[in-house]
DNA sequence: ACTGTATATAACTAAATAGTTATGAAACTT
DNA sequence: AAGTTTCATAACTATTTAGTTATATACAGT
């Protein structure tokens, strides 16, 4: 059950960096270029195009051309299936605690039978 | 909105690991001891518990002691949030793809009065 | 055509990661 | 008490990562 998606290396690895995660908060209020993105953080630019890099290839960033620009915007699928992996897990570890609960339960039960 | 969280730095960088997230699923079934869990992969004994540690560096990982072993047990918390971080951005990726897409259609409504 | 701006790429360094083998420490078995 | 099992730790290697500076390329403005 729910077997290995090689997607998630690059997307969970392209989330482990805080800086990436920084970058795709700036996305969110919309595409923005190189420059743009480097400004806020105290980096070369250099930096930001690798990480740009990095996040488009975890599919998780697309680039366009724009004159001398290319300008980066947010592509959400690969969030959501990550997304979905997380909440699949935390299903199963629920029914997992319940089941514990279950099994809980039916020793109190007995230790009030004795 | 949403500021910096470090705790995600680990979790995530512990997720992005196709090893490491096959050790969770199979915790979900309930705990296990190192050789145990090193058996399905082809893999020294050595490497499991050095995953086991960046495992239990994240949080999502729990050791116990049981005489001469040492099982390892899942930690839901730390998945719940990663979990809420994606499901935040999920959010607001939609609520922009709303916004633009209300931009479309006040285009549209233009184009049409045109 | 010349200058400046925006970005990519190359070459390098330092640190982190994922693996290995070898060994040591507890605890269990007989 | 001697041997076996279970695991951790140390020491090492190879690879990847995150950053740097320097340079090249392509477009923009004058």
């Amino acid at each position: 059950m729910l077997g290995p998606d090689p997607r998630l290396d690059a997307v969970f690895a392209a989330l482990a960096d805080p800086t990436r995660r920084a970058i795709l908060a700036r996305l969110v209020e919309g595409e923005a270029a190189v420059g743009e993105l480097a400004a806020p953080f105290s980096m070369s630019q250099p930096a930001v195009s690798k990480h740009l890099k990095v996040l488009e290839h975890a599919g998780l960033v697309e680039r366009s051309i724009d004159g001398s620009r290319r300008p980066a915007r947010l592509r959400p699928e690969p969030l959501a299936a990550a997304s979905t992996w997380l909440e699949d897990y935390r299903a199963l570890w629920e029914a997992r605690f319940d089941q514990l609960d279950g099994v809980l339960r039916s020793m109190a039960r007995k230790e009030d039978d004795a």
